[in-house]
Formats: structure tokens, sequence, C-alpha cells
DNA sequence: GCGAACCTACCGGGCGGTCGGTAGACTACT
DNA sequence: AGTAGTCTACCGACCGCCCGGTAGGTTCGC
């Protein structure tokens, strides 16, 4: 169907330079079904049939499949990039900051999950270098909503919350979204975002008094057995 | 279920053999190293390797890839159901559940991840009836804890939170403890977990007064390049 | 000598990737 | 106008490799 369809249109608009476009195509389709069925359970040949083309075919347009897997992260990462950090970067307001992060991010995910949660998810798939950079640039931003909670901690707003686990709870909370959204779900994209900013704000967070104040409760675990 | 159920069979019948303890090695190996390189990346070589076995004797106590794979999520799940929802079940009173659910099923991420994590991580390498079978078991731990969210509801304890978002934002944030933690890290497990379990309730607990109310605030997203 | 526990050797098949080729559009020269 | 050359965008056939899985032993403790 695809083929057809990207053929009838360039037949059609007569345009001359698709070549861009295909690349696009092939690499939003290669997203969505890695997303699908994971990277390694994923052939070269279920990406060529799916764009239209032969394996040999789709070999024009990249260079292996690891390089394929690379791009979209590459992608993914720029998107949280520039619609997430750089935004928030701008914003001084601590509270305000954090909001900003959780909200674009989870909008990010209910808008199209595929980049996104394979940057997460297929790290394994990559070269040892490219993993490097890929990880790298994923530390970046779980510091920089540490920074953000140690800020909020700095004014007071956050009481005895190690930022660094505060970020990381966050950021799981937000790419959890990706395993249970469906968008003709019960609730749209917009209700889950506003949904989950709420909770994590509210996570963070202590009003004043209460707060669990003194030891963290024994909360449960009647220690009957330790190991480790 | 094959796998083990024969294994526990064999156990209670008192075959006292070796034969356990080495399908219960071969086991943790397996959970291991898929936990590890992902289920489709790992080879039945590795496993054979890791056991010190080569493929063919592997196949002595296994019948075959996805029945391992299938028979360490039931592993996975039967821990759950023994160590986080029984104990749980139990609680009358739904905050201190909640506590208990979070900060148990936490605590087990900490201590040995690998089946866990496995569980959320390699469905798609089952088979239709088996993922069928898992999936239902994930889907009733959800209601179960969204259950006890409404229950806090009902309670007057929690305002205005979807239950069932609320359950799937709590589990996205337990389950990302195994992609940060580290035993040896600056913290250790029992400051984690209660560190996450101060984190959970807090995010789902309203204290009266403040809480954002009114709408969420314009979050930032200025909408301005739509797309979809 | 018999069964449990393992091995060597092998199978069909699918994988990522490559090679040589070519249809067709477009250009260049005569 | 004809035609030779060139380049893009692809394809069929193939390669070597490794995969999951198996057949048919062999070793060894009892």
């Amino acid at each position: 169907m695809t083929a057809l369809d990207s053929a009838a249109l360039r037949a059609a608009t007569g345009a001359a330079d698709g070549e861009q476009d295909r690349r696009a195509e092939i690499y939003r389709s290669a997203a969505r079904i890695f997303h699908r069925k994971g990277y390694h359970a994923t052939s070269i040949n279920d990406i060529a049939a799916a764009v239209g083309l032969t394996k040999a075919g789709l070999y024009y347009y990249i260079k292996g499949k690891q390089d394929l897997l690379f791009a979209i992260m590459g992608f993914a990462m720029d998107q949280l990039d520039e619609q997430v950090i750089e935004p928030a970067r701008r914003i001084e307001d601590p509270q305000t900051r954090l909001e900003t992060i959780v909200a674009r991010h989870a909008r990010l995910i209910t808008q199209d999950s595929s980049a996104l949660t394979i940057l997460v998810n297929e790290l394994e798939g990559l070269l040892p270098d490219d993993r490097a950079d890929i990880i790298g640039r994923q530390r970046d931003y779980v510091d920089f909503i540490a920074d953000t909670l140690a800020a909020l901690r700095d004014e007071g707003k956050v009481l005895g919350l190690d930022p660094t686990v505060g970020a990381f709870s966050l950021v799981g909370m937000i790419l959890w979204i990706s395993r249970w959204y469906r968008a003709d779900g019960r609730l749209d994209g917009d209700e889950v975002v506003a949904e989950v900013t709420r909770m994590a704000i509210s996570a963070v967070l202590n009003r004043g008094e209460d707060s669990n104040a003194g030891n963290p409760a024994r909360t449960g675990q009647p220690a009957k057995e330790t190991r480790q």
C-alpha cells in the first residue's frame, strides 16, 4: 500500500526530488516497527516491505541496521532537546520549569512515542561509540531535571528528597506512558499529560507540615527475610 | 508454565536430585542474560555457555527458548503475587496498603531485577497464548493498585486523580528503578525503596488546600506547531 | 547394564549485507 | 532528430554466518 501511495503521489505531483521524503518515510516506518516488535526482532526485510522496497533497494538509502537505529535515536534525542530541554532551560522559576519539562515530555510521548521509546529501550542494539553518545545525552537530561529539583529544594519547596532519585522517578513515570496510553482510549492526550504533570509535581513538592515528617514510616516491609 | 511447574512438581515429590538446582541455575542465568542483552539478542548458546553446557546439553533441561522466557516471566509474576500482592491484599487501610505495594515491589527490584524486568520488557517474545496469560496477570496487578487508589479517593485522601493513570504512573516509577539503580551506587537498596515509596505516596495524596487547585496551569506548550 | 546427563555433528532457514545489473529520465553532442 | 552517455532508484540472486533445534551417540555413577 505504501509503495503505491508514494509512487502515485510522485507521479501525480511530478515533483523531482523525493529523496528526502523517501528517507524520512523510511525512518518513520522503521521507528514504528522497531517500537512495535523491538529492534532485534525486526528484520531489514520487514522495514523494506513496509516502505514498498526490496532489501537491496532499501540499502540504497541506509547504511545498515545499526545506523538506522542510531539515526532514529539521534532524532528522538534532538526532539527532546528542542521541544523539552531548550524551552525549559529558558524558564527561571524551578517549579514552572519542572512543570514544563514533564508536560512537554509527556506530550511528546502521547503524540508519537515511537522514537522516544526506542531511545530508551534499544540501547544495547547500538555500537559502543554510538551508545556512549546517546547515554551521555540522556544523562545530561536527567541531570537537568535533578538540578531543577535541587533548585526547588534550595527554595525550601522540597524537603528531604534526593534530586537524583527524584529525577529518575519522574522520568520513569513519563516514559511509562508509552506503554499504556492509547490515543483511542478513555482519556485523550491532553488529559493524560495534565494528570501526569499534576502527579509529578505533587510527588516532588512537600506542602510544609505533614509530609510524612520524621522517618519515612515502616512502609510495610516486615523485614522478616532480609536477604542482601 | 511447563518448565517451572514440572521442576516444582519434581521437588515436591522429593526426588532430591541436583537436577532441581541445575534447572534453577539455568533459569537464573537465562534471566540475567535476557535482562542484560534482551531476549532476541540472546542466543541459546549464550545461555548454555553461561551454565557450562553445550547447546544440546542445555536442551536436556529446557523445551525451547520461548518456554524458557515464559517460565521466567511466570516466575516473576509468582514473585509479585507472593511478595507484593498477597501481603498487600491482607491490609485494610488503603494508604498502608499502597505503601506496602510500592515498598515491596521496589524492594523486589533492588534485590534482583532480572526476572521482574524481563516480565515487562520482553512480552513480544512470547507465543500469543502465553502473552495473553501474562498480560492478564499484569492487568490484574494494575487494577489492584487502581482499586486501592479509588479507595483512597473514597476516603477523601485523594482529590481529582484518575485511579488508572495513577496506578500506571506509580508502576512506571517503580519499574524504572531497574534501569538506574546499582547495588554498588551511592544509595543502598533500602534508601532507594524508602525514597521512592515516599515519592509515590506524595504523588497520590493531596493535603487539602493548595494542590494546584483549578486548572493545572498552561504548562508551557505553546502549540505553535501542532503536527498530528 | 542401564538410565541420567551430557556431547559432537548436523539441519533447514533466516539473517544482515553485497553484487551486478537495469529501466527510465535526463543531458550532450552531432 | 537521433543517439550515446550518465545518473538515480531500484531489483533478483546470492553470500557467509549463525540461529533454534535435533539425531544419535558416549560417559559415568549406580
